[in-house]
DNA sequence: ATGACTGACGATGTCAGA
C-alpha cells in the first residue's frame, strides 16, 4: 500500500505544529506541500527528518514554494515546467516513486480574471497538462496539488454567485476539464460521484463555520493508477484545528507496493 | 461589500492569497 497526501499549508513554518501532528496521525508515505513560503535553507527540515521523511524542496522567500516529504525512495526529481514558464515562481516539483511519476503543483491564483496574472494561470494549467501527458507516455502519473480552480457546481458553495469569479471562472473550468478529457481521473469523484465537496474555506466571514468552501485541491491519476486507488479522503477536520491553513489535506491510498522494484 | 482573515516582509503599512 502506498499512501500519498497533498496539502497547501499556507506557510510551513507557521503551520509546523499542525503539520507534525497531522503527519503522525495520517502517516502518509509521501506528503506533497504547497505554499511553503520559505527559501530552502530556512525550511524546517528537522521536523520532517526526525519522523523519517526525506525532503525535496523548491522554495522561495515569502511566496509560493513546493516540497515533497517522503519516507520511501524517490528518483528523478524535476522542478518547474518543461518550458521554463514562470520559473521565478516556485510552483512545481515532481519525482518518480513506486513506479509512478508524482507531480506536486501550486497553480497561480491568478488574481482578478481581468488581470494579466489570470492569463498566466491559464497558461500554467495548459503547460502543466502537456507536461503531464508527456510523462504519461512512459508510465502512470499522479498529478496533485492546489489547482486554484473548482471543476463543477458541486465543488463550490454557490455556483451561480461564484460563476466567473476567481477559482470558478469558465476558462479555468475548461482547462481543468481538459485534464479529465485527456484521461486523468479525478480521484475524489471516483469515490464520491455527486454531492458538495470542498478542500478550501475562506478565512474571512466564518467560511468554514458556514461551510462555504470550494474544491480547489485535486489528485488526478492516469486510468490504471486510478483503478489501483483504494481510498480517497479530504481531511476537513484539520481545517477546524487551531490556527489552520485555509486548505485541508488530501489523502489517497493505492494498492501498489511502496518500494519500487526495478 | 473594492468588505471580511492570515502570513510575510519589515514596518506601524502593503501585497498576495482565492
Amino acid at each position: 500500500m502506498l499512501r500519498v497526501a497533498s496539502w497547501n499549508v499556507n506557510s510551513v513554518r507557521s503551520r509546523l505544529d499542525s503539520v507534525a501532528r497531522w503527519l503522525e496521525a495520517a502517516s502518509p508515505d509521501i506528503l506533497l506541500l504547497q505554499e511553503t513560503k520559505v527559501e530552502d535553507g530556512l525550511f524546517p527540515a528537522g521536523e520532517f527528518e526526525s519522523r523519517g521523511y526525506r525532503l525535496e524542496l523548491s522554495g522561495q522567500k515569502a511566496l509560493n514554494g513546493v516540497a515533497i516529504a517522503s519516507r520511501v525512495p524517490l528518483y528523478d526529481v524535476r522542478r518547474g515546467l518543461a518550458s521554463g514558464f514562470l520559473d521565478d515562481q516556485k510552483r512545481l516539483i515532481s519525482c518518480r516513486c513506486a513506479g509512478i511519476r508524482i507531480v506536486d503543483a501550486y497553480v497561480p491564483n491568478g488574481g482578478d480574471p481581468s488581470l494579466d496574472r489570470f492569463l498566466h494561470k491559464l497558461e500554467f494549467m495548459e503547460q502543466l497538462l502537456s507536461d503531464c501527458l508527456e510523462m504519461a507516455r512512459s508510465g502512470p502519473v499522479l498529478v496533485c496539488g492546489d489547482f486554484n480552480a473548482a471543476p463543477g457546481p458541486d465543488d463550490v458553495y454557490d455556483p451561480e454567485a461564484l460563476d466567473g469569479s476567481i477559482g470558478y471562472h469558465p476558462e479555468e473550468r475548461r482547462r481543468l476539464r481538459s485534464f479529465l478529457d485527456s484521461g486523468f481521473v479525478d480521484l475524489l469523484r471516483r469515490f464520491v460521484p455527486r454531492g458538495k465537496a470542498y478542500s478550501w474555506w475562506d478565512y474571512r466571514s466564518g467560511g468554514f463555520r458556514k461551510d462555504r468552501g470550494m474544491r480547489l485541491d485535486h489528485m488526478l491519476a492516469t486510468a490504471g493508477l486510478a483503478e489501483a486507488c483504494r481510498d480517497f479522503r479530504i481531511d476537513r477536520e484539520v481545517r477546524g484545528w487551531d490556527r489552520p491553513s485555509d486548505h485541508a489535506p488530501l489523502v489517497a491510498d493505492f494498492d501498489i507496493p511502496a518500494q519500487e522494484t526495478e
